[in-house]
DNA sequence: AGCACGCCGACT
DNA sequence: GTCGGCGTGCTC
């Protein structure tokens, strides 16, 4: 008799408390079939309602009693979405970010796979519509079942949105418990296959024949036909299209037994419509191909090996990478390459679809459900060999995997908002590791953290130096704003920036103004006692916009009128602080009257296209001041912009985070670097208050070396990543007086813990204090921080895993929500 | 998540 | 005395 095998399997339930490997016996029609990482549907709970479950091992004896082990019903039809390799990421992701198993597989397969039990609610067949008024009926039963009358079935979500009531699960009952109603649960992905028919000709016999063998007037037909015989088959969408035929004459094709329809799977494709420039290699400069160099032996190794491409801006390193992915190639390998963020990305697709077609699937968050299942479909079914892509493109499920490529590996988007809180770097390590595959971080700044990494030796570090024109990096002017005031300037441009803006009006050739804040006004004060409006959802002041004439909170959206009067003392001296974008525009129009302005932000780009549009104007000339934030900083390339003012150099330099330094200088390169890419030479002028910080010195020189140097002393001095890690734990709640007890009570804990494992509580627990944004959205925020020795935090997770699961008896409220997050990458 | 169990207030 | 409210605890 053969053994009877036993699956461990993670359920599809996002509660803390099922967060463990279920036993399950495999039916005899399973075995065999059933392996590690298959999707399958099991029965759970007392009412053995079926989920979905992922299993994550295979044991041949369990110690737990052998009745109470249920059997695996069955598998999902689309059963290896998973496989052993992604698994084993997973169980990796829980350990290292403390989060669910469930999470860290949801946070791998497509969004929207996953199967969710969905009610379809149809009449009870014996329930007589006559006896209606023998039943005493709620008015939402009344409701429920007058609809049901009329149509054959609803479902439950339908029944949510009809009622206008999220909770109905009683109602439902109530009804099946009279014996009205009968409840069908379904297991359903929002995300499916789609298809589409396809004609083809069944060449029994020679088709001239057949073709005459249709009646003359049957001029469709013969059409149809005569087209077949060239193309052999064909797309309905297509030949609809093309030849304006109806599905019927299709079908007396068909009966006919000329042509057969079949059902094909269709992949929605969401760049079908992007013409591509196809390009060729390009011959490389001696530093690309030293560089290439040094990376390819590890290619033909089969080891894992890490690099850090440190390459100032215009170096060159898309074309060392595509390269790379070609030789990769011949390896029969696949590539993973992930850029920050979408307005990136759609500079970065056209390049490489323009190089490598068809074998290339973008994945990132603008697509639709659909299209990201398809292109995900495409990578996994091994149609393509490279993925480009934002963050989670690095769970692109290849086969083969021998290399992932991080552009600009610095960028904070790296590193997920949601848990689990991972950073793509760290899973791309992961990935590496198990592949045997070559990790390649770009960047002009690198992180402090990467850097260091290089010096160490842990990571081999490349430098490309020289521009790839030969360009020289663009001059740099930092202007003292406090000069500006005192010479009686009290405008937002400096004397400087606006004599630029004037002669690149007069040249024809482009500005980039750059402020990294949105809206018109960043706050709303009144002058005489000093009272800010502030959402009343979120600890934070609100934003004017002018264009709206709202002020509106930018982390809950919340969005109102200002006061005319003071709401604290009913003066009319209320007064709007702060520049935003907006407010630049504004300016910008009335100082230039004659230059075509645009803005991009997240405000003016909500529309979708929107960004592409005015990047596109941009581009063809039709503006001559383009102002943004963030998100033109990164990536773009127009050879006609000269100019780039950064307004205020020094927003952010000021915070209390530890990465600030870091994220300044950063920024200023980044905005510099999109002066000065053609033909003439770029100028940049930075304006800001304090000239004489070192990061604004270093940016200037275009001297990363030596910014590091500085700042890695500063991190050493007070204990900040790399020496030292941190834990961030964040605690969320309505109610703000037990949140504050909940969050001491676990701070206590932790305390007690750490001392038995004999750490320095001053240098290692900070807090519990509010967060640094005490309340969005109507829920209070405080956080713990923990602070440790790279080789404690282990332990310290040990820890905090403990006092989360381990407290029988004392255990934390459910209206506490607790987030943990493992490396943060700031602490704001 | 969802379902049963169990302990308190409003009603026949 | 019972119906039903939802707080609590468990699911291989």
């Amino acid at each position: 008799m053969e053994k009877i095998k036993f699956v461990k399997v993670i359920i599809n339930h996002k509660s803390n408390q099922t967060d463990r490997a279920y036993t399950y016996k495999i039916p005899e029609k399973l075995i065999g079939k059933i392996h590690i990482a298959s999707r399958i549907i099991i029965p759970f709970g007392k009412g053995n309602r079926t989920i979905e479950g992922f299993v994550v091992d295979i044991v041949d004896h369990i110690d737990i009693d052998y009745e109470k082990v249920k059997y695996v019903k069955s598998m999902v039809e689309e059963s290896d979405i998973l496989s052993e390799e992604l698994i084993d990421l997973c169980r990796w992701m829980k350990e290292k970010y403390l989060c669910k198993f469930i999470d860290a597989i949801q946070c791998v397969i497509p969004t929207g796979i996953s199967l969710k039990s969905k009610k379809r609610i149809v009449l009870n067949k014996n329930f007589k519509e006559k006896e209606l008024s023998s039943y005493r009926l709620s008015e939402k039963q009344g409701k429920i079942i007058k609809l049901l009358l009329d149509r054959s079935h609803v479902t439950e979500d339908f029944l949510k949105k009809y009622l206008q009531d999220s909770n109905i699960n009683a109602v439902i009952k109530s009804l099946e418990d009279k014996n009205m109603i009968v409840v069908k649960n379904a297991l359903k992905s929002d995300v499916n296959t789609a298809f589409e028919k396809k004609i083809r000709l069944l060449d029994k016999e020679d088709i001239r024949i057949l073709i005459n063998k249709v009646n003359k007037n049957a001029k469709k037909q013969r059409e149809v036909l005569a087209y077949l015989l060239e193309h052999k088959e064909v797309l309905w969408g297509d030949i609809k299209e093309k030849m304006n035929v109806s599905l019927s004459t299709i079908q007396t094709l068909s009966d006919k037994g000329f042509v057969e329809m079949i059902e094909v799977e269709k992949r929605r494709d969401p760049y079908k419509n992007m013409d591509v420039l196809s390009t060729e290699a390009l011959a490389l400069t001696k530093e690309q191909t030293f560089t290439i160099q040094q990376i390819i032996p590890y290619i033909d190794k089969n080891t894992y090996k890490p690099f850090l491409i440190h390459g100032v801006t215009g170096s060159g390193k898309t074309e060392v990478y595509m390269q790379l992915i070609h030789y990769l190639f011949n390896q029969s390998k696949e590539a993973i390459v992930l850029v920050p963020e979408i307005a990136l990305t759609s500079q970065m697709i056209e390049r490489f679809k323009g190089r490598f077609g068809n074998n290339v699937a973008v994945l990132h968050s603008k697509l639709s459900l659909g299209e990201r299942y398809d292109e995900w479909n495409r990578i996994k079914n091994g149609e393509v060999k490279i993925a480009v892509g934002a963050r989670s493109a690095v769970f692109a499920p290849f086969k083969n995997l021998g290399m992932i490529i991080i552009d600009e590996e610095h960028e904070h988007t790296y590193k997920s908002d949601y848990s689990p809180k991972y950073h793509a770097i760290d899973v791309a390590k992961f990935r590496c590791i198990q592949n045997n595959g070559v990790l390649i971080l770009g960047s002009a700044t690198p992180s402090i953290e990467s850097y260091q990494k290089s010096l160490n030796g842990e990571y081999h570090k490349i430098e490309m130096r020289s521009r790839f024109n030969n360009n020289s990096l663009p001059g740099m002017e930092i202007i003292d704003m406090r000069k500006e005031l005192e010479k009686g300037n009290k405008s937002i441009f400096s004397a400087c920036l606006h004599e630029g803006i004037m002669n690149n009006l007069k040249k024809g050739e482009q500005t980039i103004l750059f402020l990294n804040r949105r809206g018109h006004s960043t706050f709303i004060s009144c002058r005489k006692c000093g009272y800010v409006v502030k959402c009343p959802n979120c600890e934070i002041s609100l934003t004017y916009h002018a264009a709206s004439f709202d002020a509106v909170c930018h982390y809950c959206g919340y969005t109102k009128k200002p006061p005319k009067i003071c709401p604290a003392c009913e003066s009319k001296y209320i007064k709007y602080f702060g520049v935003g974008t907006e407010k630049i525009e504004v300016m910008t129009k009335k100082y230039f009257p004659q230059a075509k302005v645009a803005r991009l932000d997240l405000d003016t780009t909500s529309k979708k296209g929107e960004m592409d549009r005015t990047l596109d104007q941009f581009k063809k000339g039709k503006i001559d001041i383009l102002i943004g934030t963030q998100m033109i900083a990164k990536g773009l390339d127009f050879p006609n912009v000269t100019l780039v003012g950064v307004i205020a150099a020094d927003t952010n330099l000021n915070l209390p985070d530890f990465r600030a330094n870091e994220k300044t200088f950063q920024l200023i390169t980044q905005v510099a670097g999109r002066a000065g890419r053609g033909e003439i030479l770029g100028n940049v002028v930075v304006q800001t208050y304090g000239p004489d910080h070192f990061v604004i010195d270093c940016a200037k020189d275009h001297d990363y070396k030596y910014f590091y140097q500085q700042e890695i002393m500063l991190r050493k001095e007070f204990f900040y990543p790399p020496y030292a890690r941190l834990i961030n734990i964040l605690f969320t709640a309505e109610n703000e007086a037990q949140l504050i007890k909940e969050t001491h009570n676990f701070a206590n804990m932790l305390r007690g813990k750490l001392l038995e494992c004999k750490m320095n509580l001053r240098e290692v627990l900070h807090g519990p204090h509010p967060a640094p944004l005490s309340k969005i959205k109507e829920k209070y925020r405080w956080q713990i921080i923990i602070k440790s020795n790279p080789v404690d935090q282990n332990t310290i997770k040990g820890i905090i895993n403990d006092i989360r699961f381990d407290n029988r008896g004392n255990h934390f409220s459910k209206d506490i929500n607790i987030s943990i997050d493992i490396d943060p990458y700031s602490m704001l």
